[in-house]
DNA sequence: GTGGTCTCCTA
DNA sequence: GTAGGAGACCACA
């Protein structure tokens, strides 16, 4: 190194976790490794050689290093052993990120540095100082503040983030002080990140303007009883020895023993093909192709490197002191070093973490008081990680008043916070001389805490934990924040474990399965039933035991179930399925659709009047008055009093009374049983709907149902309080209920749904070329299987033939038996078996996917759909016949049924940033299953309809193209029944 | 009051 | 034959 050369030194530790924070996850698509930190890394490093290649600036280095914190164990914890000691090991999925990015620096053909017992900061300051000795200038990449006391003639620190370089004269405008006295700044003020202690009562401010007045901090300290004011005096005497103790701290060690000497830094022209095979096996493709562009290689001429797997006996995550260091990763032989195969380590490290896990309610802190509020949010900001839930008054996230929120930010370190808590004496507490806040304590004003609340809970650094979010999401909505980034342990548990015999991903239920752990139930809070009192005059302390439980609970159920997505290669359905789709839902719900309660009532009247007329009727013909409602009563008339020759079938040893049974009595003549059919229908769309739906409308009339993400085992979604995903179509009556689904003045509903989904994903999975023909021309697929099957000619073919094609296709999607068939269709079961065979015989490739699925399914006991969503069976290896043959046909539905869900969610998930950026303002409310419906400005109708169309046709690509086209027919109209 | 059974609404 | 939710009834506590 010579006068007129120039060294850039890289803070690599400080490059990996600003990567981490500032970028969403990312993980490799074919094993779900964690690269989010490695992609912003790389990007990040190859800004710098690019520009560095840039000539014209004149900073061109012609010597590169970049350096690492090797462990957090160092000489200055021989010096105090608290150093750092409030250091928490680093986020579960950035730790496998360590070693990959060593191997990425390697890629670049650069020097990479660390030695044990030294930060990065100490190298840096060592290679500086020599450098500037042989003449050269420095630049350290870095916007750490440890090292602005090296900045002097010749060295600038530069952030390339913000891209601003700090010399003398920035450091003098950031913290007041020249670099000079930088170390002296530093020990007065200490710093919390590292635990360095300083002197109490001091910062930044005043730090600076004491040196300014004494000079230096020994000056300072010997002339500490001149200053005037008690306290700040009175400290600087008391803690003289611990601010000469953080000097010695923050002083980086210029002399540091170096194992790769200054002039070995010689900046190198990139090797194209080593960094390009490395960024193809990372695959980050967008890099990949700016690298080849640069440097002027073909990347397809490139093999991808392979990344070799090595297992540490110890990796840092099981060394809380290990910190960011890359202690455990050993180097191979041939001196390439190899990387830890962390993912399934990290797993077996964290079930062993959760097995051992203990709950102490005493520790819990309830939080009363700003300050205290702010301290404990603070301990996020330093972790990155926080854990949250809501307590409300209601069960809906719609209805809910908050009452208060908790939080956890380590395991067993959680905290409640009351906000909305009042006197469990209610009204009698009016009369009484105490205060609510004498009788239950203080809390804090809830505009107030959420001003506290928001810049956290929108914090892109910080990670927010929540068990079923869309609830908490909501209810914060409503309160003007938006929650990002989050965590979902309710559906990381679904990706991982949607099963159709484990019953449910409930917080209570996973603390148990994998905790050990019961918590707190709400019922032992809050009691049930005529005992249950609102949550908000529960005593605050036993609130505080239940709500700060929830929050810890859930936080390690996420260190449990998150390393497993990565390791069970289900990241990309969770990040892409699951999680984008809350804040979706929520919109949808909170919106809610109009309903026009007049119709419903003039319906519920029109149905009571005909039901009226029934009940008479059916009490003529059965001689008695009697409830048609009960089964048992209904089964006693019929089969007992009136003796109709009834087919005795029965479950729960009683008379069935189904539909089936009773259309059959009809049939033979007899005129009660077809009464009883028709006023269970009125009742039903009665009861159920016209008297019901009424009940769930808000102030401005409108209807907003829940939506569950983790109820069914297929992935599809689910509708409740009300269900609006089974309002009636099928009959004339029926439908009129849809005719109270309306848009308001101005607008229009659209419904747009696609056309025979799960028979095209069959064609498509199965590979069915005459299925897959039939839905490229366009033409009829239940005519067209019925022509296959029975050889009757498609034009003219009578409707009887075309409803049995039908239902056979329908059955081969729900894993066909011949006694399902047979009842379908009221066909002898004989013959529903020959139509199944001869449906193989067309279609032998349905049969050799059936057989194929079940064999899959049995080898691993779950199915997959095309974007790799998993649905569990493990009963499917039942020694119990009817028990197997259902997990069968399950397991062949599955795939089906769960791709159909996953593209619908896809489209829902791309729709609305697509409707921005057409400038539409369609508003999405429901979702049916296959079918999504809109709110649309009239004069926006015709330029949404085909884009919505598109959008939804298009939702598998670029992941699955299908060989199938997808239809989707979209309509507008004044209301649901007309639009569909 | 809670939980199970029956029935029926949807895709 | 797949996947759901909900209302009514009824036996149990």
């Amino acid at each position: 190194m010579k006068k007129g050369d120039h060294l850039f030194l890289v803070d690599g530790s400080a490059y990996i976790f600003r990567a981490y924070h500032a970028l969403p996850p990312l993980t490799r698509k074919s094993d779900g490794l964690p690269v989010g930190a490695v992609s912003g890394f790389c990007n990040m490093l190859w800004k710098l050689v690019e520009e560095s290649r840039d000539t014209t600036v004149g900073v061109a280095p012609t010597h590169f290093a970049v350096i690492f914190d090797h462990s957090s164990t160092t000489f200055r914890n021989e010096l105090y052993d608290q150093y750092k000691a409030n250091r928490t090991a680093p986020p579960e999925d950035l730790v496998p990120q360590f070693a990959v990015i060593r191997e990425a620096v390697r890629a670049f053909d650069l020097p990479c540095i660390e030695k044990q017992g030294y930060e990065a900061d100490d190298l840096i300051a060592t290679y500086t100082k020599q450098a500037i000795a042989a003449g050269g200038d420095v630049t350290i990449v870095s916007s750490d503040k440890d090292l602005m006391q090296l900045v002097g003639p010749g060295v600038i620190l530069y952030d390339q983030m913000k891209d601003k370089r700090l010399g003398p004269e920035e450091v003098k405008e950031k913290f007041g002080v020249y670099p000079e006295k930088m170390i002296d700044l530093q020990a007065l003020v200490g710093d919390t990140s590292d635990n360095v202690p300083g002197v109490p009562g001091i910062g930044p401010k005043t730090a600076a303007q004491l040196l300014d007045d004494y000079g230096d901090l020994e000056t300072l300290l010997e002339r500490a009883e001149e200053i005037k004011q008690a306290k700040r005096r009175e400290n600087l005497v008391a803690f003289a020895e611990q601010a000469r103790l953080s000097k010695r701290l923050v002083t980086l060690d210029c002399d540091t023993p170096l194992d790769t000497p200054l002039d070995d830094l010689f900046l190198n022209e990139p090797d194209g093909e080593k960094l390009i095979a490395f960024l193809k096996a990372m695959e980050f493709t967008t890099l990949t192709r700016r690298v080849a562009a640069t440097l002027e290689v073909s990347a397809s001429d490139v093999e991808t490197a392979t990344i070799a797997v090595d297992t540490p006996a110890r990796g840092p995550d099981l060394d809380p002191m290990a910190g960011s260091g890359p202690a455990a990763i050993g180097g191979g032989e041939d001196g390439a070093p190899r990387l830890a195969l962390v993912p399934a380590m990290l797993v077996e490290s964290r079930k062993g973490e959760a097995a051992a896990a203990s709950f102490d309610h005493s520790a819990y802190l309830t939080i009363r008081d700003e300050a205290s509020l702010r301290d404990f949010l603070a301990e996020a900001t330093e972790t990155g990680i926080l854990a949250f839930d809501t307590e409300t008054d209601a069960l809906s996230a719609m209805n809910g008043k908050l009452v208060g929120v908790s939080f956890a930010v380590a395991p067993g370190r959680a905290a409640y916070v009351p906000l909305g808590h009042v006197s469990p004496n209610g009204e009698a507490d009016l009369l009484s001389e105490r205060s609510a806040e004498e009788e239950i304590g203080p809390q804090i004003p809830l505009e107030t805490a959420l001003a506290i609340l928001k810049p956290v809970l929108e914090d892109p650094a910080i990670l927010k934990v929540g068990q079923n979010t869309k609830y908490d999401t909501l209810v914060m909505m409503r309160h003007g924040i938006v929650v990002a980034p989050f965590d979902d342990t309710m559906l990381i548990s679904y990706a991982l474990d949607a099963s159709a015999s484990l019953s449910g991903h409930g917080m209570d239920e996973l603390s148990e399965r994998f905790l050990g752990h019961k918590p707190i139930s709400f019922k032992d809070l809050c009691g049930s039933g005529r005992n249950a009192r609102p949550i908000a005059s529960c005593e605050i302390e036993r609130v505080t035991h239940y709500a700060a439980e929830d929050a810890d609970v859930t936080l390690r159920l996420w260190r449990v179930l998150k390393p497993r997505l990565a390791a069970e290669g289900l990241a990309s359905v969770y990040e892409r399925l699951e999680k984008p789709l809350v804040p979706v839902l929520a919109r949808m719900e909170e919106r809610g659709i109009m309903v026009d309660r007049q119709i419903l009532s003039r319906l519920s009247g029109r149905f009571a009047q005909k039901q009226g007329g029934l009940e008479a009727e059916i009490a003529e013909l059965a001689g008695e008055e009697f409830n048609p409602g009960s089964p048992k009563q209904l089964g006693e008339i019929l089969f007992g009093k009136l003796g109709l020759p009834g087919g005795k079938k029965t479950k729960g040893g009683q008379w069935s009374t189904d539909v089936k049974v009773l259309e059959e009595l009809a049939a033979e003549g007899h005129p009660l049983p077809s009464k009883i059919v028709e006023w269970r229908q009125l009742t039903k769309l009665k009861g159920t709907y016209t008297d019901t739906l009424p009940n769930h409308m808000d102030a401005a009339g409108r209807i907003h149902t829940s939506y569950s993400m983790a109820s069914t085992t297929t992935g599809r979604l689910s509708s409740s309080e009300p269900n609006l995903q089974n309002i009636p179509v099928r009959t004339e009556e029926g439908r009129a209920i849809r005719t109270a689904f309306v848009a308001p003045e101005g607008k229009k509903l659209v419904s747009a749904d696609y056309s025979q989904i799960e028979l095209r994903i069959l064609a498509h999975i199965a590979d069915i070329p005459q299925l897959k023909q039939a839905f490229v021309e366009g033409l009829d697929i239940h005519a067209m299987t019925a022509s296959e099957m029975f050889g009757v000619p498609v034009e003219g073919m009578p409707s009887d033939v075309r409803r049995r094609a039908k239902a056979i296709n329908f059955g081969i999607i729900y894993g066909i038996s011949a006694f399902g068939l047979a009842n379908q269709l009221a066909i002898p079961r004989e013959e529903a078996g020959l139509y199944i065979r001869r449906y193989f015989e067309r279609f032998p490739g349905i049969r050799d996917y059936m057989d194929a699925t079940k064999a899959f399914a049995k080898q691993h006991g779950y199915v997959e759909t095309l974007f790799g969503r998993r649905a569990h069976y493990p009963d499917i290896k039942s020694p119990n016949a009817s028990m197997r043959a259902f997990n069968e046909r399950a397991a062949i539905n599955a795939p089906i049924q769960g791709t159909a869900a996953d593209v619908i969610r896809r489209a829902m998930v791309r729709m609305e940033p697509a409707l921005a950026e057409a400038g539409l303002s369609a508003k999405m409310l429901l979702q049916v299953h296959d079918e999504l419906i809109f709110e649309v400005p009239d004069e926006e109708v015709d330029a949404t309809l085909p884009l919505v169309a598109k959008v939804m046709a298009e939702a598998p690509l670029p992941r699955v193209d299908l060989s199938v086209p997808l239809v989707v027919d979209a309509k507008a109209a004044e209301n649901w029944e007309a639009a569909h």
